[in-house]
DNA sequence: TAGATTGTTAATCGATTAACAATC
DNA sequence: TAGATTGTTAATCGATTAACAATC
């Protein structure tokens, strides 16, 4: 019942597409042609009228595109017009982080619980949201829908944690662990490797001769 | 002065392969073969092949790969057997991951400072590394040599930040903020796009009609 | 209506995979 | 030597760009 299959590319470049129509739109700019987003966004404005088409005809020939009907299409496109329930697992400060940061709620992304092994940590609460212990996470997953599990915990612990969430009933996986979680087909992972991201960093920058 | 221009997508695969050959190395393992590494990896054996005859040949006919030698030639060409001097720009709770982040150091990362425009912040120190005042900043670098700088302050004052650490002799930006840069060419950027990343994971998860 | 700009097809370009000769 | 596996060329596949007819 899937439609044609978007490729990851498309999908890669959504949300650089909602966030500049975000900005189009806090500007109180109406509407935009593929050409001048192009030039804003630094791509061709092929690119984006083929990216746009692969979900249906959302401009108009002759007048381009009204800001405020494909800033709220494109969300759609990426589920932004649903409610999530999120709980982080591991309340370091990569942890806290993200339970701080509140946009993620303007989005739809609702922090419910952080779980942390940490004694001293338990019974604490982060934008009052309460740190509660690992020992319950089982049962606080059996009682509470979670859409969505971060994973903020050291490298080692990862991958069994994921599988021990993915058997109490998660399927939506956003990991922070430097390392692969290899979970079984239907579930969701979605990488933050940081690591990857310093690398890339000094390959750019050990790589110049004078550019 | 060039050599053949490395593609994008090769080298967003390298610091993977580097992770999975540390692993190895961990493991004691001394050879691979590109078909096992494919197998642990999820890729094809001539992706693999291909992607590291981009550098020189690193293995051998009827053997494989030396897991010890590839990993450190991957190491070299990504730049990590080069130290490079960082400083945070924003001390909040992802300046201050990214502070207790030890684990950077390992590869060579240092952080060597941490700015914020909050006079309460101002004097702390984290991991035993202090948290200077912004207003400072400029002579910092001017007297410090700073290879990249990590910025995590808030997505309106990201783009005038940025510009004067360009002006000021930063050309290594880890670009957290919500929004993209731009700055002159020279100027390498590496983007953590949070929100980006967790919308691609709503994207599937609200796309998914029982895979 | 004339001008602008989309939606879409066709052409090009680049990246991935397959195949195999070279060689350890 | 025979077997294994690389390095590399050729084939395929997919993604990007160009072009333009449709149409607002």
């Amino acid at each position: 019942m899937e439609e044609k299959q978007i490729s990851k590319a498309v999908i890669n470049r959504l949300p650089r597409y909602y966030r500049y129509l975000g900005d189009l739109l806090e500007k109180d700019v109406v509407r935009i042609s593929s050409k001048e987003l192009s030039e804003k966004m630094k791509v061709t404005a092929s690119q984006i009228r083929q990216d746009l088409n692969n979900f249906g005809g959302f401009g108009q020939q002759g007048y381009g595109y009204n800001v405020e009907y494909l800033h709220s299409e494109i969300g759609k496109i990426l589920g932004l017009d649903k409610k999530y329930n999120v709980i982080i697992l591991g309340a370091g400060n990569l942890g806290q982080a993200l339970a701080n940061y509140v946009d993620f709620e303007r989005r739809g992304f609702f922090v419910k619980a952080i779980f942390d092994v940490n004694p001293r940590l338990v019974g604490t609460s982060i934008r009052g949201i309460e740190v509660l212990s690992t020992d319950i996470l089982e049962s606080y997953i059996r009682l509470h829908p979670v859409d969505i599990a971060a994973i903020t915990v050291p490298k080692t612990k990862a991958p069994q944690l994921a599988a021990d969430l993915v058997k109490w009933g998660i399927n939506g996986i956003w990991n922070f662990a430097p390392t692969d979680l290899n979970l079984p087909n239907g579930v969701t992972v979605e990488n933050v490797h940081l690591a990857d991201s310093l690398m890339k960093l000094s390959y750019r920058l050990s790589g110049e001769e004078t550019d």
